[in-house]
DNA sequence: CTGTTAGCGCATTCAA
DNA sequence: TTGAATGCGCTAACAG
């Protein structure tokens, strides 16, 4: 702690020499443990921070080196669980590597999105991890002509300065859909959130498609993405004789538990007669009775080795640039054996 | 979009003027939108802008005017969801302020807390939002020193650049165990999560002091900060017929699902023999059956609030240096009546 | 080993 | 309305 109280203005380098005695070139030397610094300089210089309370600008230098040590942070906002461990795992291993990490929360629209890219650029970041449903290549592209080394999850991409992590759930659903139809079962609803994505749109695509291929009965169900109100739409739905079957994909599991608790409070059956599935599963998967099925990749890992990455191409060192994240097939009580 | 593709070096404010054939400080007043500019400059200046794809670089404004249009947020990692709604109120409303947000990721220990103070102090923020249990008032008041507005969130500090936001959680448990008490039910479980921090431990000493005026037995289950390991431990805890009772006070309520879900699948009547509560409620409370009873405080809400008086604080206009959220009791079927 | 000097990219005086 | 000059706080040559 500084000994000197409440002081003005912050102490600059300027002052650290001045109290020292010395050049502020020698000043930064010290703060930046050069050794060609006699130890008797050092503890002069030294001294004199600790009674300034001397902390350097990292805006100064950053202009001088035109290095900020932070790394900027595109995703929607906060709110859902996975979003939240993805970004747990980029600020874990950001510290690690001292970076800083400045957070560009995007909306659920393209507007928002581009905007938020022109901060990130005028923000002047070492590098960025985009993790945003709404842009397409062309965009991230475009940041490519600032210079700034990213990394993007959600689309497969490479460049010289450019990484990318992909997340496949759609094998996944597919295969887990295939066995399904072995066995006969030919009703599927799927839960569809209004913009939710291009990553839940191809998810449905792709399952549209299966279930035309195979001559399947699917049908879509639009709902909101707020537990609370599908809870309480589906709690409706079930009292409807016909309702009360089929297998229900959710996009999130905190949407399948509400299938699933209104399906249970309707006395339905799970999995004899109604069965939920959920593409993205955190740990609601496994809270709730019965627990549900899910696609799973842990987000946090996919963050770390995102900023992992991020590090590597800043020092020109990524061999691999695009790695493949494979969701799990995880089967649990709200699915037949 | 810039017309120029694959531009090498990023274009500078003396780029653009070159081009425009105009000096940078007409520059500097056309992208500040002063209007002391003729229109047919403007234009020339707007053209070279976008054809040399300039943004102007937030580090370089950052020194020139002190000011960095970036607050820094101090918070424990993101992985409970009360955490993430705090950010995410956060990131909202900073947004709407045109601010931009760096995260300050702290551990769960005083070293890396104040590690992370004096990394928030070289970021040269504009101000800064502290949730952290680890450090005291002291270490707060220290940061003043740097002279870098503040909200903390948790203690109830107040002065020229410092304002506060109270989570009082602990009145409302205290009026809980009252009521407990009037019933005659004597039996009160403390879930104690190592390291959960300042609040819980007040929560805690609050609850035993509690226990010893009333003359009620207490007891301290020691268990780590996760649902899977809990879970096993309560399964294993429930065995023993004379655990089989009691209320269990859990710090969050997926700790809390831990309890209720391990009691209910050893056959264990909730309300009835067993009580749960949880202190911190989210939406796990409302999604495990019997939904578990706890103290609710809006997160969001704290964080929108967090950065609004801090925007004031930057401006010097805040009044009341001083917010109190008082948390809810929200009683569910995991309580009796 | 240490000091001098010149930028980094921008905002902001002060003149013109 | 515009331009020239200065400085923000720091790093990085280059000299000595």
């Amino acid at each position: 702690m500084s000994n000197e109280s409440n002081m003005k203005d912050r102490a600059t380098i300027y002052g650290v020499a001045k109290r020292a005695g010395v050049s502020l070139a020698t000043v930064s030397r010290v703060i930046n443990g050069k050794n060609n610094v006699t130890e008797e300089t050092k503890k002069l210089v030294n001294d004199a921070i600790r009674e300034l309370g001397y902390r350097p600008s990292a805006l100064a230098r950053g202009l001088a080196t035109n290095k900020s040590t932070n790394i900027g942070i595109v995703i929607p906002a906060t709110n859902y669980v996975y979003i939240c461990n993805l970004l747990a795992g980029m600020t874990d291993v950001a510290k690690i590597y001292g970076y800083q990490t400045t957070l560009f929360v995007t909306k659920r629209n393209k507007e928002d999105a581009t905007k938020m890219i022109e901060k990130l650029i005028t923000s002047h970041v070492d590098g960025a991890i985009i993790f945003d449903d709404e842009l397409d290549k062309d965009e991230i592209k475009y940041i490519q002509n600032y210079n700034i080394p990213l990394v993007v999850i959600g689309h497969e991409m490479a460049d010289e300065r450019l990484a990318s992590i992909t997340l496949d759930y759609k094998s996944t659903i597919l295969d887990f859909l295939n066995k399904v139809a072995e066995k006969g079962d030919k009703d599927i609803k799927f839960l569809d959130v209004v913009g939710s994505g291009n990553m839940m749109d191809e998810i449905r695509y792709a399952t549209m498609n299966f279930a035309l291929e195979k001559n399947e009965d699917i049908s879509m169900i639009h709902c909101e993405d707020s537990y609370r109100r599908l809870y309480s739409d589906m709690k409706e739905y079930f009292t409807s004789p016909s309702n009360r079957k089929g297998l229900f994909i959710c996009p999130r599991d905190s949407l399948a538990c509400a299938v699933v608790n209104a399906a249970i409070e309707a006395g339905i059956k799970i999995p004899e007669e109604v069965e939920v599935i959920s593409v993205i599963g955190t740990k609601y998967s496994y809270i709730v009775r019965p627990q549900v099925s899910s696609l799973e990749i842990d987000h946090f890992e996919v963050g770390s080795i995102a900023v992992r990455m991020l590090t590597k191409l800043l020092k020109g060192e990524l061999e691999n640039k695009i790695y493949n994240f494979k969701s799990q097939f995880v089967a649990r009580g709200s699915t037949k054996k």
